[in-house]
DNA sequence: TACGGTGATGAGACCAAGTCCCATCACTGT
DNA sequence: ACAGTGATGGGACTTGGTCTCATCACCGTA
Protein backbone atom coordinates (compact mmCIF):
# COMPACT_ATOMS: atom_id res chain seq x y z
CA UNK A 1 0.00 0.00 0.00
CA UNK A 2 2.91 2.25 0.47
CA UNK A 3 4.39 4.16 -2.68
CA UNK A 4 7.98 3.98 -2.53
CA UNK A 5 9.80 3.42 0.35
CA UNK A 6 8.07 2.22 3.26
CA UNK A 7 7.51 3.14 7.13
CA UNK A 8 7.15 7.39 5.89
CA UNK A 9 5.87 7.61 9.62
CA UNK A 10 9.12 6.24 11.51
CA UNK A 11 11.64 7.81 8.51
CA UNK A 12 10.30 11.51 9.44
CA UNK A 13 10.50 10.99 12.99
CA UNK A 14 13.76 9.95 13.19
CA UNK A 15 15.36 12.53 10.39
CA UNK A 16 13.27 14.83 12.65
CA UNK A 17 15.35 14.31 15.58
CA UNK A 18 18.73 14.20 13.76
CA UNK A 19 17.61 17.54 12.55
CA UNK A 20 16.91 18.75 16.19
CA UNK A 21 20.21 17.10 17.83
CA UNK A 22 22.00 19.20 14.39
CA UNK A 23 20.48 22.62 14.33
CA UNK A 24 17.94 22.76 17.72
CA UNK A 25 14.12 22.50 17.40
CA UNK A 26 13.41 25.99 16.75
CA UNK A 27 16.12 25.96 13.62
CA UNK A 28 14.26 23.51 11.99
CA UNK A 29 11.68 23.46 9.89
CA UNK A 30 9.09 20.84 9.18
CA UNK A 31 10.07 21.11 5.57
CA UNK A 32 13.36 20.60 5.87
CA UNK A 33 12.00 17.42 8.29
CA UNK A 34 10.22 16.37 5.52
CA UNK A 35 13.22 16.90 3.00
CA UNK A 36 15.51 14.79 4.73
CA UNK A 37 12.83 11.88 5.07
CA UNK A 38 12.27 11.91 0.90
CA UNK A 39 8.97 13.40 1.77
CA UNK A 40 7.11 16.72 1.29
CA UNK A 41 5.86 18.86 3.56
CA UNK A 42 2.03 18.22 2.96
CA UNK A 43 2.90 14.27 3.79
CA UNK A 44 4.78 15.44 6.88
CA UNK A 45 1.57 16.87 8.06
CA UNK A 46 -0.67 13.60 7.00
CA UNK A 47 1.66 12.01 9.34
CA UNK A 48 1.63 14.49 12.54
CA UNK A 49 -0.94 17.13 13.04
CA UNK A 50 1.74 19.21 14.94
CA UNK A 51 5.44 19.73 14.25
CA UNK A 52 5.99 18.79 17.97
CA UNK A 53 4.30 15.61 18.08
CA UNK A 54 6.60 14.26 15.74
CA UNK A 55 8.28 13.56 18.96
CA UNK A 56 5.64 11.85 20.70
CA UNK A 57 4.98 8.67 18.64
CA UNK A 58 5.25 6.09 21.02
CA UNK A 59 2.02 7.90 23.56
CA UNK A 60 -0.76 5.45 22.52
CA UNK A 61 1.08 2.88 22.80
CA UNK A 62 2.05 3.99 26.34
CA UNK A 63 -1.40 4.57 27.65
CA UNK A 64 -2.93 1.39 26.05
CA UNK A 65 0.07 -0.22 27.98
CA UNK A 66 -0.42 1.41 31.04
CA UNK A 67 -4.17 0.87 31.21
CA UNK A 68 -3.90 -2.51 30.05
CA UNK A 69 -2.10 -3.47 33.06
CA UNK A 70 -4.26 -1.26 35.28
CA UNK A 71 -7.50 -3.48 33.58
CA UNK A 72 -5.88 -6.95 33.79
CA UNK A 73 -4.17 -6.55 37.71
CA UNK A 74 -5.58 -9.09 39.88
CA UNK A 75 -9.04 -8.31 41.39
CA UNK A 76 -7.11 -8.76 44.93
CA UNK A 77 -4.55 -5.81 43.86
CA UNK A 78 -5.22 -2.17 45.64
CA UNK A 79 -5.07 0.77 43.47
CA UNK A 80 -1.25 1.15 44.41
CA UNK A 81 -0.99 -2.24 43.43
CA UNK A 82 -2.62 -1.77 39.85
CA UNK A 83 -0.92 1.42 39.58
CA UNK A 84 2.75 -0.22 39.60
CA UNK A 85 1.51 -3.18 37.44
CA UNK A 86 1.48 -0.15 34.84
CA UNK A 87 4.82 0.38 35.90
CA UNK A 88 6.01 -2.78 35.71
CA UNK A 89 4.28 -2.90 32.25
CA UNK A 90 6.43 0.62 31.00
CA UNK A 91 9.39 -1.45 31.52
CA UNK A 92 8.83 -3.18 28.02
CA UNK A 93 9.15 -0.28 26.49
CA UNK A 94 12.31 1.77 28.50
CA UNK A 95 14.83 -1.07 28.06
CA UNK A 96 18.25 -0.74 28.23
CA UNK A 97 18.99 -0.27 24.42
CA UNK A 98 16.09 2.17 23.95
CA UNK A 99 18.36 4.45 26.47
CA UNK A 100 20.61 6.15 24.07
CA UNK A 101 17.44 7.64 22.40
CA UNK A 102 15.32 8.61 24.84
CA UNK A 103 18.05 10.58 26.28
CA UNK A 104 18.48 12.34 23.08
CA UNK A 105 15.14 12.31 22.61
CA UNK A 106 14.11 14.36 26.19
CA UNK A 107 17.31 16.83 25.24
CA UNK A 108 15.73 17.80 22.98
CA UNK A 109 12.80 18.34 24.49
CA UNK A 110 14.37 20.09 27.77
CA UNK A 111 15.80 22.69 25.74
CA UNK A 112 12.18 24.32 24.50
CA UNK A 113 9.04 25.39 25.96
CA UNK A 114 6.93 24.45 23.33
CA UNK A 115 7.36 20.93 23.70
CA UNK A 116 8.00 20.60 27.65
CA UNK A 117 4.16 22.10 27.37
CA UNK A 118 3.38 19.26 25.31
CA UNK A 119 5.08 16.94 27.26
CA UNK A 120 3.53 18.25 29.97
CA UNK A 121 -0.19 17.25 27.67
CA UNK A 122 1.34 13.78 27.12
CA UNK A 123 1.76 12.99 30.99
CA UNK A 124 -1.56 14.43 31.51
CA UNK A 125 -3.28 12.16 29.46
CA UNK A 126 -1.86 9.14 30.60
CA UNK A 127 -2.85 9.80 34.13
CA UNK A 128 -6.46 10.28 32.97
CA UNK A 129 -6.19 6.69 30.75
CA UNK A 130 -4.98 5.40 33.92
CA UNK A 131 -7.83 6.67 36.57
CA UNK A 132 -9.99 5.60 33.58
CA UNK A 133 -8.64 1.91 33.94
CA UNK A 134 -8.79 2.50 37.75
CA UNK A 135 -12.45 3.56 37.37
CA UNK A 136 -13.42 0.29 35.58
CA UNK A 137 -11.95 -1.51 38.09
CA UNK A 138 -14.35 -0.07 40.38
CA UNK A 139 -12.28 1.85 42.65
CA UNK A 140 -14.30 5.55 42.98
CA UNK A 141 -13.22 8.81 41.87
CA UNK A 142 -11.12 10.49 44.41
CA UNK A 143 -8.98 7.71 45.00
CA UNK A 144 -9.29 6.47 41.36
CA UNK A 145 -7.65 9.98 40.70
CA UNK A 146 -5.50 10.19 43.31
CA UNK A 147 -3.70 7.04 42.62
CA UNK A 148 -3.22 8.01 39.22
CA UNK A 149 -1.65 11.29 39.87
CA UNK A 150 0.88 9.39 42.33
CA UNK A 151 1.97 6.89 39.28
CA UNK A 152 2.11 9.90 36.83
CA UNK A 153 4.50 11.44 38.97
CA UNK A 154 6.42 8.47 40.20
CA UNK A 155 6.80 7.73 36.26
CA UNK A 156 7.55 11.45 35.89
CA UNK A 157 11.24 10.85 38.53
CA UNK A 158 11.68 7.38 37.28
CA UNK A 159 12.09 8.47 33.86
CA UNK A 160 14.53 11.43 34.74
CA UNK A 161 16.50 8.90 36.79
CA UNK A 162 16.53 6.31 34.57
CA UNK A 163 17.62 9.10 31.54
CA UNK A 164 20.10 10.18 33.85
CA UNK A 165 23.82 10.18 33.90
CA UNK A 166 24.22 8.09 37.20
CA UNK A 167 21.60 5.46 36.77
CA UNK A 168 21.83 1.99 35.15
CA UNK A 169 18.91 0.07 37.08
CA UNK A 170 15.93 -1.46 35.56
CA UNK A 171 13.13 1.01 34.81
CA UNK A 172 10.99 -0.98 37.15
CA UNK A 173 12.91 -1.24 39.67
CA UNK A 174 13.48 2.54 40.10
CA UNK A 175 9.89 3.52 39.35
CA UNK A 176 8.53 0.87 42.01
CA UNK A 177 11.01 2.81 44.23
CA UNK A 178 9.69 6.30 43.51
CA UNK A 179 6.24 5.03 44.07
CA UNK A 180 7.31 3.90 47.26
CA UNK A 181 8.97 6.72 48.28
CA UNK A 182 5.40 8.84 47.52
CA UNK A 183 3.77 6.60 49.58
CA UNK A 184 5.96 6.91 51.84
CA UNK A 185 6.19 10.81 51.77
CA UNK A 186 2.15 10.56 52.40
CA UNK A 187 2.85 9.83 56.04
CA UNK A 188 4.60 13.09 56.29
CA UNK A 189 2.10 15.46 54.81
CA UNK A 190 1.01 16.85 58.33
CA UNK B 1 3.71 57.05 30.02
CA UNK B 2 0.42 55.37 28.05
CA UNK B 3 0.07 56.81 24.84
CA UNK B 4 -4.04 57.40 23.97
CA UNK B 5 -5.82 55.33 26.50
CA UNK B 6 -4.30 53.49 29.64
CA UNK B 7 -4.71 50.01 30.23
CA UNK B 8 -3.76 48.65 26.88
CA UNK B 9 -2.89 45.21 28.58
CA UNK B 10 -6.53 44.81 30.48
CA UNK B 11 -8.27 46.41 26.89
CA UNK B 12 -6.73 43.52 24.97
CA UNK B 13 -7.56 41.12 27.48
CA UNK B 14 -11.17 42.05 27.93
CA UNK B 15 -11.57 41.94 23.89
CA UNK B 16 -10.39 38.96 23.50
CA UNK B 17 -12.53 37.27 25.71
CA UNK B 18 -15.22 39.10 24.00
CA UNK B 19 -14.58 37.95 20.68
CA UNK B 20 -14.09 34.41 21.71
CA UNK B 21 -17.02 34.24 23.12
CA UNK B 22 -18.71 35.85 19.85
CA UNK B 23 -16.75 33.73 17.24
CA UNK B 24 -14.72 31.39 19.22
CA UNK B 25 -11.24 31.35 19.82
CA UNK B 26 -10.34 29.71 16.83
CA UNK B 27 -11.98 32.26 14.38
CA UNK B 28 -10.79 35.06 16.17
CA UNK B 29 -7.14 36.80 14.94
CA UNK B 30 -4.96 38.39 17.01
CA UNK B 31 -5.48 41.47 14.30
CA UNK B 32 -8.94 41.58 15.40
CA UNK B 33 -8.54 41.60 19.39
CA UNK B 34 -5.59 44.36 18.72
CA UNK B 35 -8.31 46.44 16.49
CA UNK B 36 -11.20 45.87 19.05
CA UNK B 37 -9.29 47.25 21.52
CA UNK B 38 -8.04 50.06 19.16
CA UNK B 39 -4.40 48.67 19.00
CA UNK B 40 -2.14 47.10 16.22
CA UNK B 41 -1.05 43.64 15.76
CA UNK B 42 2.18 44.77 16.76
CA UNK B 43 0.81 45.87 19.85
CA UNK B 44 -0.56 42.99 21.00
CA UNK B 45 2.28 40.66 20.29
CA UNK B 46 4.54 43.15 22.86
CA UNK B 47 1.65 42.66 25.48
CA UNK B 48 1.68 38.90 25.41
CA UNK B 49 3.93 36.44 23.70
CA UNK B 50 0.55 34.24 22.69
CA UNK B 51 -2.73 34.60 21.16
CA UNK B 52 -3.19 31.85 23.95
CA UNK B 53 -2.11 34.32 26.90
CA UNK B 54 -4.33 36.85 26.56
CA UNK B 55 -6.60 34.44 28.58
CA UNK B 56 -3.93 33.91 31.23
CA UNK B 57 -3.09 37.59 32.61
CA UNK B 58 -3.77 36.79 36.33
CA UNK B 59 -1.23 33.57 36.35
CA UNK B 60 1.91 35.53 38.01
CA UNK B 61 -0.37 37.34 40.41
CA UNK B 62 -1.51 33.49 41.38
CA UNK B 63 1.77 32.39 41.60
CA UNK B 64 3.06 34.65 43.77
CA UNK B 65 -0.09 34.96 45.94
CA UNK B 66 0.48 30.63 46.39
CA UNK B 67 3.98 31.40 46.85
CA UNK B 68 3.47 33.91 49.91
CA UNK B 69 0.98 32.12 51.77
CA UNK B 70 2.95 29.14 52.02
CA UNK B 71 6.04 30.98 52.69
CA UNK B 72 4.13 33.15 55.63
CA UNK B 73 2.85 30.39 56.67
CA UNK B 74 3.80 29.51 60.97
CA UNK B 75 6.58 27.55 61.26
CA UNK B 76 4.05 25.38 63.33
CA UNK B 77 2.31 24.76 60.13
CA UNK B 78 2.41 21.03 58.42
CA UNK B 79 2.76 21.19 55.07
CA UNK B 80 -0.83 20.44 54.34
CA UNK B 81 -1.18 23.56 56.60
CA UNK B 82 0.83 25.66 54.35
CA UNK B 83 -0.58 24.47 51.35
CA UNK B 84 -4.43 25.14 52.85
CA UNK B 85 -3.06 28.36 53.76
CA UNK B 86 -2.29 28.99 49.93
CA UNK B 87 -6.08 27.92 48.81
CA UNK B 88 -7.10 30.12 51.45
CA UNK B 89 -5.51 32.51 49.67
CA UNK B 90 -6.63 31.99 46.52
CA UNK B 91 -10.02 33.11 47.70
CA UNK B 92 -9.19 36.26 47.33
CA UNK B 93 -9.06 36.18 44.03
CA UNK B 94 -12.08 33.73 43.06
CA UNK B 95 -14.43 35.65 44.84
CA UNK B 96 -18.26 35.64 43.76
CA UNK B 97 -18.26 39.08 41.98
CA UNK B 98 -15.77 37.48 39.58
CA UNK B 99 -17.75 34.19 39.10
CA UNK B 100 -19.47 35.05 35.54
CA UNK B 101 -15.92 36.29 34.18
CA UNK B 102 -14.28 33.12 35.44
CA UNK B 103 -17.34 30.99 33.94
CA UNK B 104 -16.61 32.14 30.12
CA UNK B 105 -13.07 32.50 30.11
CA UNK B 106 -13.39 28.35 31.47
CA UNK B 107 -16.10 28.15 28.23
CA UNK B 108 -13.57 29.30 26.01
CA UNK B 109 -10.93 27.42 27.27
CA UNK B 110 -12.97 24.12 27.28
CA UNK B 111 -13.59 24.28 24.15
CA UNK B 112 -9.92 24.47 22.20
CA UNK B 113 -7.26 21.71 22.92
CA UNK B 114 -4.45 24.59 22.51
CA UNK B 115 -5.95 26.89 25.46
CA UNK B 116 -6.69 23.46 27.53
CA UNK B 117 -2.93 22.30 26.76
CA UNK B 118 -2.05 25.53 28.07
CA UNK B 119 -4.12 25.61 31.36
CA UNK B 120 -1.87 22.46 32.35
CA UNK B 121 1.16 24.46 31.70
CA UNK B 122 -0.22 26.89 34.31
CA UNK B 123 -0.97 24.42 36.58
CA UNK B 124 2.48 22.27 36.76
CA UNK B 125 4.11 25.64 36.72
CA UNK B 126 1.62 26.87 40.35
CA UNK B 127 2.64 23.44 41.52
CA UNK B 128 6.45 24.25 41.00
CA UNK B 129 6.13 27.46 42.69
CA UNK B 130 4.23 25.60 45.93
CA UNK B 131 7.17 23.03 45.86
CA UNK B 132 9.88 25.63 45.88
CA UNK B 133 7.90 27.49 48.85
CA UNK B 134 7.82 24.40 50.94
CA UNK B 135 10.95 23.50 50.40
CA UNK B 136 12.09 27.16 51.65
CA UNK B 137 10.08 26.09 54.43
CA UNK B 138 12.31 23.60 54.79
CA UNK B 139 10.11 20.57 53.61
CA UNK B 140 12.59 17.74 52.17
CA UNK B 141 11.98 16.82 48.08
CA UNK B 142 9.49 13.93 48.04
CA UNK B 143 7.21 15.32 50.59
CA UNK B 144 7.51 18.95 48.98
CA UNK B 145 6.43 18.03 45.71
CA UNK B 146 4.11 15.31 46.97
CA UNK B 147 1.68 18.07 48.95
CA UNK B 148 1.98 20.54 45.48
CA UNK B 149 0.93 18.17 44.03
CA UNK B 150 -1.99 17.13 45.72
CA UNK B 151 -2.61 20.57 46.67
CA UNK B 152 -2.90 21.62 42.56
CA UNK B 153 -5.09 18.60 42.28
CA UNK B 154 -7.20 20.77 44.84
CA UNK B 155 -7.15 23.48 43.11
CA UNK B 156 -8.57 21.94 40.21
CA UNK B 157 -11.11 20.08 41.33
CA UNK B 158 -12.44 23.38 43.83
CA UNK B 159 -11.90 25.27 40.86
CA UNK B 160 -14.30 23.26 38.43
CA UNK B 161 -17.36 22.96 40.96
CA UNK B 162 -16.92 26.38 41.87
CA UNK B 163 -17.18 27.43 38.15
CA UNK B 164 -19.66 25.04 37.78
CA UNK B 165 -23.56 25.60 37.56
CA UNK B 166 -24.80 24.01 41.46
CA UNK B 167 -22.63 26.09 43.68
CA UNK B 168 -22.80 29.09 45.33
CA UNK B 169 -20.33 28.27 47.92
CA UNK B 170 -17.47 30.36 48.92
CA UNK B 171 -14.11 29.07 47.03
CA UNK B 172 -11.90 28.78 50.37
CA UNK B 173 -14.24 26.01 51.65
CA UNK B 174 -14.70 24.28 48.38
CA UNK B 175 -11.29 24.04 48.21
CA UNK B 176 -10.43 22.62 51.74
CA UNK B 177 -13.50 20.33 51.71
CA UNK B 178 -11.53 18.70 48.21
CA UNK B 179 -7.76 19.35 49.76
CA UNK B 180 -9.59 16.88 52.57
CA UNK B 181 -11.16 14.13 50.48
CA UNK B 182 -7.87 13.69 48.95
CA UNK B 183 -6.30 13.18 51.67
CA UNK B 184 -8.97 10.96 52.89
CA UNK B 185 -8.21 9.02 49.60
CA UNK B 186 -4.75 8.72 50.82
CA UNK B 187 -6.07 5.83 53.30
CA UNK B 188 -7.94 3.68 50.27
CA UNK B 189 -4.94 3.51 48.45
CA UNK B 190 -4.23 0.27 50.00
C1' DT C 1 -2.83 -7.63 -20.93
C1' DA C 2 -5.67 -3.83 -20.25
C1' DC C 3 -8.51 -1.54 -16.93
C1' DG C 4 -10.51 0.91 -13.08
C1' DG C 5 -10.29 1.55 -8.02
C1' DT C 6 -7.69 2.79 -3.90
C1' DG C 7 -4.54 5.02 -0.96
C1' DA C 8 -0.50 7.57 -0.27
C1' DT C 9 2.05 11.25 -2.10
C1' DG C 10 3.67 15.93 -4.46
C1' DA C 11 2.92 20.52 -5.40
C1' DG C 12 1.41 24.80 -4.52
C1' DA C 13 -1.90 28.34 -3.03
C1' DC C 14 -3.41 30.28 1.06
C1' DC C 15 -4.18 32.02 5.97
C1' DA C 16 -2.78 33.26 10.47
C1' DA C 17 0.76 33.25 14.25
C1' DG C 18 4.71 35.34 15.58
C1' DT C 19 9.21 38.20 14.74
C1' DC C 20 11.59 42.23 13.51
C1' DC C 21 12.70 46.86 12.26
C1' DC C 22 11.95 51.58 11.96
C1' DA C 23 9.33 55.72 12.02
C1' DT C 24 6.17 58.26 14.91
C1' DC C 25 3.77 60.13 18.66
C1' DA C 26 2.77 61.55 23.54
C1' DC C 27 4.75 62.75 27.70
C1' DT C 28 8.46 64.34 30.87
C1' DG C 29 12.01 67.14 32.67
C1' DT C 30 15.22 70.88 31.80
C1' DA D 1 11.72 75.38 23.07
C1' DC D 2 14.24 70.94 23.24
C1' DA D 3 16.04 66.38 23.80
C1' DG D 4 15.15 61.90 25.89
C1' DT D 5 12.09 58.03 26.84
C1' DG D 6 8.73 54.61 26.20
C1' DA D 7 4.84 52.89 23.96
C1' DT D 8 2.74 52.53 19.59
C1' DG D 9 1.74 51.87 14.29
C1' DG D 10 2.81 49.79 10.22
C1' DG D 11 4.57 46.71 7.28
C1' DA D 12 7.81 43.17 5.57
C1' DC D 13 9.00 38.56 6.44
C1' DT D 14 9.30 33.53 8.03
C1' DT D 15 7.03 29.50 9.30
C1' DG D 16 3.37 26.44 11.04
C1' DG D 17 -0.61 24.45 9.43
C1' DT D 18 -4.76 23.76 6.09
C1' DC D 19 -6.68 22.65 1.85
C1' DT D 20 -7.27 21.17 -2.90
C1' DC D 21 -6.10 18.79 -6.92
C1' DA D 22 -3.28 16.12 -9.82
C1' DT D 23 -0.21 12.12 -9.90
C1' DC D 24 1.72 7.76 -9.08
C1' DA D 25 2.22 2.95 -7.42
C1' DC D 26 -0.19 -1.07 -6.37
C1' DC D 27 -4.03 -4.43 -6.47
C1' DG D 28 -7.77 -7.08 -8.20
C1' DT D 29 -10.40 -8.32 -12.12
C1' DA D 30 -11.96 -9.09 -16.80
Amino acid sequence: MGRWEPNARERLASSALELFLERGYESTTAAEIAERAGLAKSTFFRHFTDKREVLFGGQDALNHLFGDAITGAPDSATPIDAVGAALDAAATIFRPERRAWVQQRQAVIAGNSDLRERELLKRATLAAAMADALRKRGVTDPTASLAAELASLAFRNAHTLWVGPTNQRDFADIAHQELHALRAATAELD
